[in-house]
DNA sequence: TCCGGAAATCGTGTATACATTCTATCTGAA
DNA sequence: TTCAGATAGAATGTATACACGATTTCCGGA
């Protein structure tokens, strides 16, 4: 029984509900009903309305239209299409970045993470400090949005990363023991020097679509999830919230 | 007093509110404190509170972090931001629609409308049936969402359209006395046929990138109200909103 | 004058009772 | 048999009282 610490009834059972979505305990097309749902998680019904408010505000709920709500169901298909949405906008806030001048902070900041993603690379062939470069990765994403300078585009992007599969380190494969896992880090760190060199460089156009190519690093290790070793797919979290 | 006619008194709030900030007639950055606002509006603080919700959901409010609501604040910058992304979003759908092949019923809706588009061009010079072009073009930016077949996508097009400034109707110049917008209607015009034309070529960054210049239309036109007539600015309702 | 702390005030959080609406089911008549 | 309307139940909509927390204000002491 993990006791959550939040101030609010609201805002812990934002959490809970948050997590039993996210972790497939609550599958897509699941309806939410007030009363007994209240009962279960020991609250009344009106911090519950606002947490399921909260959530779908964050895309994880729908509201119905005669009241009520339920939780969004997500396809594979969906998948695919967010990662690409991801794509699209960074490749916007890369091309903002470049076309208009990124702050000269925010620009150094991103270069000090390339490099320190280069260390994360061991000598050996094989050994990869995955937590710290996983980190360092969500940061640089982060920082990604934020030098377009552009608060609806940082907005934007930062909605659809809240989607945990469409989230930057949704698909990290954390098994330097498989090659194609191994190699795809290593192409994706390229691409992050790429895009902090397109955008110094005020390469509007390139920075854009280095952004997009850099999204579908997450697709190719989705599809090699999916088709090359079906039983990975258990082991990746960020799918459980997928239907079947 | 327009008594609404919407069923509940949330939703019925929901369109209360959404006209008062819409309108510019709550400003943004002002807090709405739910005791006077719920009695101003002759509703319980319950039902307040569940169409603020929905408003924060649809964009126009923010929550604050020790709880309460503010009216969200747009500034300019907002404005041809949001209008970018509709661009981006928009192009999205078109290149994809192209990519993976639109439906035949939905691709020839978009060419039947290009057509009723035609005919709101009268033969005498600044002869165009405005209403007619404006809800035709709606629909026209309606199936261009749909046309990618991606609910991901339709749902974050239809999402930035929301916002009244980044609508595809936002600005659309209702005076054709006024040369450059009557050029505007026709140039936009030719965009649309383009763009069907793209897609049914299944020519994907044609495409987008014509998506993509449409969507400058309206921004051009919003720099022509802001820039050459200063007082035109004022007729523009989607502006009320913004912040000067 | 300045600072810390207590108290009052203001505003949201929560529980709960009651109202309303929607839906599904049942009944009766054509 | 089928359909219309009634009806019962279930679920959300709404009002309201009270609790809690945050913020501001005021007071006393250094």
């Amino acid at each position: 029984m993990s006791q959550n610490t939040a101030a609010t009834h609201a805002a812990r059972t934002v959490i809970e509900l948050r997590e039993k979505i996210i972790s497939g305990q609550l599958t897509g097309g699941t309806r939410l009903f007030e009363v007994p749902l209240a009962e279960e998680l020991q609250i009344s019904r009106t911090p519950l309305r606002d947490a399921m408010s909260r959530l779908t505000e964050e895309g994880l709920l729908e509201r119905l239209k005669n009241g009520g709500f339920v939780v969004r169901t997500f396809t594979m298909d969906d998948v695919v299409d967010a990662i690409e949405l991801r794509g699209v906008l960074e490749g916007t806030a890369a091309r903002l970045a470049a076309e208009r001048g990124a702050a000269p902070e925010l620009l150094s900041r991103m270069e000090s993470l390339v490099s320190e993603l280069d260390n994360c690379f061991g000598k050996a062939h094989n050994t990869v400090d995955f937590e710290q470069y996983s980190e360092l990765n969500a940061e640089f994403h982060q920082v990604l949005a934020s030098l377009s300078g552009s608060d609806m585009v940082k907005r934007e992007v930062e909605r659809v990363c809240r989607l945990p599969f469409a989230s930057p380190s949704a698909f990290l494969p954390d098994r330097s023991d498989i090659v194609a896992f191994r190699r795809s880090l290593q192409v994706a760190q390229e691409q992050h020097r790429a895009i902090a060199a397109a955008i110094a460089a005020r390469e509007g156009s390139r920075a854009e679509h280095l952004a997009r190519e850099h999204a579908r690093t997450a697709r190719r290790n989705l599809d090699y999830v999916l088709r090359q070793e079906a039983n990975l797919r258990d082991q990746v979290p960020s799918l459980a919230i997928v239907s079947n």
